[in-house]
DNA sequence: CGAAGAGTTGATCCAAGTCAAACGTTGTGG
DNA sequence: CCACAACGTTTGACTTGGATCAACTCTTCG
């Protein structure tokens, strides 16, 4: 169990163990000298956080951005981990693999999007990831926890940046923000917009681990 | 085999095969609508291309950039794979989390980096991987078959940017290029314009493989 | 109620992009 | 062996998207 904002561990520290989240939403990110953040993932229900070859030093920081549970897998060699329990190797490699692809995929919005692109990137991935692979329709409304600052150290953009866009985007009756939930309204045209080709929607499921 | 400026597959088609590099460099890469080009990494020998469990499509195309050479693996079964070779599941295990290590890192820099920032992290990360991992120091000249506007397409800016800072770096004494090869000169300082910390070396050697 | 955090808005600035021209380098074919 | 074409690099002038700075408002919650 992590209370929200409590962190799993930091950048440098060494950390063996190989978990996946149960439950809550959590975040991986990087500081630089000046305070500059980069967030570089998002962690659901389902996703495997460190490496089971176990890293010596984490190469960045796990927070967690709500209440989230977490079930640490006992550390297994790697033999012991392919021979005795094979299907989790491939599950293992599944979802990194999938981790690898988004990644690849935020690279490119980072290196070649405008903001306003990035923006709706973002959008349209985090409805596939918690919506499409849930069986729920796209518009249905996802929770927000995250702060504009948060969505600003995950695009590489400044909060203001964000604050303007997603009024622009409301105004043009795209989104709908209602309290702490994201409700997308247009589909089509935010995947217009980014160039969204709904390929990058493969998820996790937490119940896969267990 | 493949020559230089040949894909080996394209975004968006079916590749189910599962390849190492084991000659050569080549290069995974996103095309947008306007003609812009995303390069999203690197492949040196070692590397996996495509993944083990087959994607149905593509999300990148790639593409060889000096003459190359891959061994395609028989595609079997994932349990075949997990049960009857642990020590090839493991090795791809790692492979990829270091692929994943390394691309969160990009996204780290093209996040919150500037240009001149992320050509010096650039310049280290691909001494580590060709140099250091190879027992080479890191002062050691490298190979260079990029143009810099392959390097502004990996870096997210234009040929433009490249050339001025490559310069820069050229009159500070920081880098020498010639020909088609790059030495590094003061990698000390050049870690300290991008805060590297070196913890990014890990890399793949084609021998593992065969 | 009041304080702290998050969101909004306007004014200004700058790093990097864009456009354009000139200069090197490499390779090919007459 | 030269010519010239194709491609890459370099340099200068100008533009711009998003950052920065700063004030103000709106929530939330003890």
């Amino acid at each position: 169990m992590l209370h929200s904002g409590e962190n799993l561990f930091w950048e440098g520290e060494r950390f063996d163990s190989f978990c996946t989240v149960l439950d809550g939403w959590l975040f991986s990110y990087r500081l630089f000298g000046d305070g500059r953040r980069q967030i570089l993932n998002l962690l659901f229900p389902g996703d495997v956080v460190g490496s089971w070859i176990g890293e010596a030093v984490a190469h960045c920081s796990v927070q967690a951005l709500t209440p989230s549970k977490l079930c640490v897998l006992p550390q297994l060699s790697q033999m012991d981990l392919a021979t005795r329990f094979p299907e989790l190797a491939i599950r293992y490699g599944e979802t990194i693999h999938n981790q690898l692809v988004r990644s690849e995929c935020r690279v490119a919005s980072l290196g070649r999007q405008s903001a306003r692109q990035r923006i709706a990137h973002f959008i349209l991935d985090l409805c596939c990831r918690l919506n499409v692979s849930h069986g729920k329709p796209l518009q249905a409304a996802i929770p927000m926890p995250l702060t504009q600052e948060d969505i600003a150290d995950f695009l590489g953009l400044t909060n203001v940046t964000v604050c303007r866009i997603l009024g622009d985007f409301r105004t043009e009756n795209l989104i709908r923000i209602a309290g702490h939930e994201l409700q997308v309204r247009d589909p089509e045209q935010l995947a217009e917009i980014c160039e969204y080709d709904w390929l990058e929607c493969s998820s996790a499921s937490a119940e896969a681990w267990i």
